[in-house]
RNA sequence: GGUUCGGUAGCUCAGCUGGUUAGAGCGCACGACUCAUAAUCGUGAGGUCGGGAGUUCAAGUCUCCCCCGAACCA
C-alpha cells in the first residue's frame, strides 16, 4: 500500500479452457467471483488490474477442430469470440481476456523453459512412445486409443480408460491404434521429451507453501497434499503441431524437437503474464505489464490474487509456482488463492448431451445477466458443492432482487414522484427513524466491506440483501405516507432519506449486479464520480442519507426485476433439466 | 483404497481459539400497514446440532470409533 492507501491489486481468474461454451459452474467457480471483487476494489479507489484469457493449446482444441473441420487456429479464433462475447454478456469487466496462443506466451514461455533448464531444472530424457507410421508422427496420449490393459475395455484412451476410470500409459495399450487416422499400424518407438524436474524444487515449494498461512483451508490442504505425496517429474513436451514451439535459446528450433511443442499446463499459467503483455501491448504502453509481474520493476507493492475452481489449485500452488520460483528471477507470486468447489445441476453433474444444465449463452436467453450474477454470488460454492435448483433460483430472485431491492426503489421513487413532483424534498427534520437507519448503516457497511475483503462472497451477498431489507424496515418506521396526511414536513424526511438509501442501494449492489444497479442511479441523477465504495464515502452515514441535493430531479426506473413465474420455471426445468 | 472437507430448524446455510435461553434467509401460521412488482413490516411455530463413547465445572464447538455424502489422487 502507498501512502496515499491506494493499492494496486492483480486479480486472475482460471483460464477457460477454449473448448466451447463454459457453464454456470464454470462461471461461478472463478470468472463471476473474480469479477465481482474486482468490481469492489475499483469502487473502493483501488488499482485493479484484472486479466484473464482462453487456454488454447492441447490435445482437446485439436481434436475438436479435426471434427468441425477446420483448422485449430480458425477453430480457436471462433471459439475465442463466443466466449469473449458470453464473457462481455455477463458483465465480466475484465481488463483485458487474452489468448494463450498469442506471441507473448510463446515468448515467455520459452524463456522460462530456457532460464530453467540454466539453472538445471529441465531436462532431456528418452522415452518410449507409441509411433504411428501410416500418419508418420508420435502420437500423444490421447491421440492413441486401444483396449485398457486393467479392464479389457476396448476404447480406452491413452491417458485413461473412460471405463475403469484408471489412469494410463499408452504403451501398456493392448491392440492400440491411432485415434487421428484408425491405423493399427503403430509401434513403440523412443523418443526424447523435456522433463521439468519438481522433485528439485520439493523443498523451496513447501517452505513457501507453508509460509502462505493465511491461505484459505481448500487451497493450503490440496498443496500440502501434493507436497506430502511427492512432486513428481513431468514431461513438459507434446507430440503436437498446436502449442508454443520448442526453441534454443538463440530462438531457433530446439534439434529434436522440430515437431514437439510444449504441454498444455506448462504453458497455460504463463499466459497470465502473457496475457497482461497483451494488455500492456492494447494501451498503448508497450512495458506496463512488467510494472505489476517483475518484483524488481515496480510490482513488489502489487497484490496478486488467483480465482480458480478447486482443480486447479495444484496447478496454481505447485506446478506454476516450480516454473516462477525455479526461474529464480524476481516474478511476482501469488499472496491469495480463492478456490471455489463446483456448482452442480440438482446434485448432479452438468451435460451437453443429457441436457442437464444451463451455458452461459443459453443463460442470458433467458434472463438478464444480473439475475445469475446475484443467484450464484449468494449461492456460491465456497465451503462444499453448492446445487443450482430452478426453485431456489427463483425463490432467491424473486425474494432479494424483486421484491426486496426492486421493490424498495420503486415504491420510493414513485411515492416521490407523486406527491413531491419527483424532487427530493427539501423539508422537515431527522428523529427516531434516521437515527435507528443510521445506526443500522454504521454496523452493516463496514461489515460488508470486511466480508468483501475476507472474499466470503455468500456473506456479502446476504449483508448486501440485509442492507436492502434495512431500507423497507426504516420506510415502516419512518411511514411518510401516514405522517403526509398530517404533516407535508414530517413525510418529507421520510421520503428524502429513502432516495438517499435508493442511491445507497444502488451504489452497494454494483459489483454483483451492476446492470441494475446502472438503472437504480441513473434513475436517481447520481453523477459517475460519486457511485464509488471508498472509505471516505461509506464512513459518514450521516452525510450518506442526505447526500441528494434538495430539490434534485429523479425519475422512477421502470420495474427493475420481472419475477420468475412457475410456469417459466416448468418450461425451463423441461428444456435444460431439473428435480434431478 | 488413501487423503481432505462436510453431515445444525421443512429447504439453503452461519456458528472464530469449548462458556448465558443454538442463529439467518426462504417456506409456513398469525397480525399490522396500504407508498409499492398481492410487494413490505412485526410476531410465532419448528432443531436431543448424523450415531455412540470419552475429556471437561462446561461441547454443535476437543479426542476416538461408526454411518452417510462430496471432492482430490498429477
Amino acid at each position: 500500500m502507498t501512502d496515499t492507501g491506494k493499492r494496486r491489486i492483480l486479480v486472475t481468474s482460471a483460464l477457460p479452457y477454449i473448448n466451447g461454451v463454459k457453464h454456470l459452474g464454470n462461471l461461478a467457480g472463478s470468472m463471476l467471483p473474480a469479477d465481482v471483487y474486482a468490481r469492489f476494489q475499483r469502487l473502493r479507489g483501488h488499482d485493479v488490474l484484472y486479466i484473464c484469457a482462453t487456454d488454447e493449446h492441447g490435445t482437446p482444441a485439436e481434436l475438436a477442430a479435426q471434427a468441425a473441420g477446420v483448422s485449430v487456429r480458425a477453430y480457436c479464433d471462433e471459439q475465442h469470440e463466443i466466449q469473449k462475447k458470453a464473457g462481455e454478456g455477463f458483465a465480466l469487466s475484465y481488463d483485458h481476456f487474452g489468448r494463450s496462443s498469442g506471441e507473448e506466451n510463446a515468448r515467455l514461455t520459452q524463456h522460462f523453459a530456457h532460464v530453467l533448464e540454466a539453472n538445471g531444472l529441465i531436462e532431456e530424457r528418452a522415452m518410449k512412445q507409441v509411433y504411428s507410421i501410416d500418419d508418420g508422427r508420435f502420437l500423444p496420449d490421447r491421440y492413441v486409443e486401444g483396449t485398457c490393459p486393467h479392464c479389457e475395455f476396448e476404447k480406452a484412451r491413452g491417458d485413461q480408460c473412460d471405463n475403469c476410470g484408471r489412469l494410463l500409459d499408452p504403451v501398456d495399450l493392448i491392440d492400440p491404434y491411432s485415434a487421428v487416422s484408425g491405423s493399427k499400424n503403430v509401434e513403440v518407438r523412443e523418443t526424447r521429451h523435456l522433463f521439468l524436474r519438481q522433485s528439485q524444487m520439493q523443498d523451496t515449494i513447501r517452505a513457501w507453501v507453508e509460509a502462505s498461512e493465511d491461505w484459505p483451508q481448500l487451497a493450503r490442504s490440496i498443496a500440502l497434499k501434493w507436497l506430502d505425496e511427492g512432486l513428481r517429474d513431468r514431461a513438459i513436451t507434446r507430440d503436437l503441431s498446436w502449442g508454443v514451439p520448442v526453441t534454443s535459446p538463440d530462438g531457433s528450433p530446439r534439434e529434436g524437437f522440430e515437431n514437439k511443442v510444449f504441454y498444455v499446463w506448462f504453458d497455460a499459467p504463463v499466459e497470465y503474464i502473457g496475457a497482461t503483455e497483451e494488455w500492456s501491448k492494447k494501451i498503448g504502453k508497450p512495458d506496463e505489464w512488467r510494472k505489476w509481474w517483475r518484483t524488481d520493476e515496480g510490482a513488489d507493492d502489487v497484490e496478486y490474487i488467483q480465482f480458480m475452481g478447486k482443480d486447479n489449485v495444484a496447478f496454481h500452488t505447485v506446478s506454476f509456482p516450480v516454473t516462477i520460483i525455479g526461474s529464480k528471477e524476481p516474478w511476482k507470486l501469488v499472496d491469495q488463492l480463492k478456490a471455489f468447489n463446483w456448482v452442480t445441476w440438482y446434485g448432479g453433474k452438468f451435460s451437453t448431451s443429457n441436457k442437464r444444465g444451463v451455458f452461459m449463452d443459453q443463460a442470458l436467453d433467458l434472463l438478464p445477466a444480473d439475475y445469475w450474477r446475484w443467484y450464484l454470488i449468494a449461492n456460491a460454492p465456497e465451503g462444499s458443492d453448492a446445487a443450482f435448483t430452478w426453485e431456489g433460483f427463483q425463490a432467491s430472485i424473486n425474494s432479494d432482487l424483486a421484491n426486496v431491492l426492486g421493490n424498495f426503489v420503486n415504491r420510493i421513487t414513485k411515492y416521490c414522484a407523486s406527491k413531491f413532483d419527483g424532487k427530493v424534498p427539501d423539508a422537515g427534520q431527522p428523529d427516531d427513524a434516521e437515527a435507528w437507519i443510521i445506526t443500522e448503516l454504521e454496523t452493516r457497511l463496514p461489515q460488508l466491506v470486511q466480508h468483501y475483503e475476507n472474499m466470503d462472497f455468500r456473506k456479502v451477498a446476504a449483508e448486501t440483501r440485509a442492507i436492502w431489507a434495512a431500507g423497507n424496515e426504516y420506510l415502516t418506521k419512518a411511514e411518510p405516507w401516514v405522517k403526509y396526511k398530517s404533516s407535508v414536513d414530517d413525510a418529507a424526511v421520510g421520503v428524502r432519506t429513502g432516495l438517499n438509501l435508493a442511491a445507497l442501494f444502488g451504489i452497494v449492489a454494483q459489483p454483483i449486479i451492476p446492470e441494475a444497479a446502472k438503472m437504480i442511479l441513473d434513475a436517481i441523477g447520481i453523477p459517475e464520480k460519486n457511485r464509488t465504495m471508498n472509505a471516505e464515502g461509506l464512513g459518514d452515514v450521516a452525510g450518506l442519507i442526505d447526500a441528494l441535493p434538495h430539490g434534485h430531479a429523479i425519475s422512477p426506473p421502470d420495474v427493475l426485476f420481472r419475477k420468475i413465474e412457475d410456469d417459466q420455471v416448468a418450461e425451463w426445468s423441461e428444456a435444460f433439466g431439473g428435480e434431478g
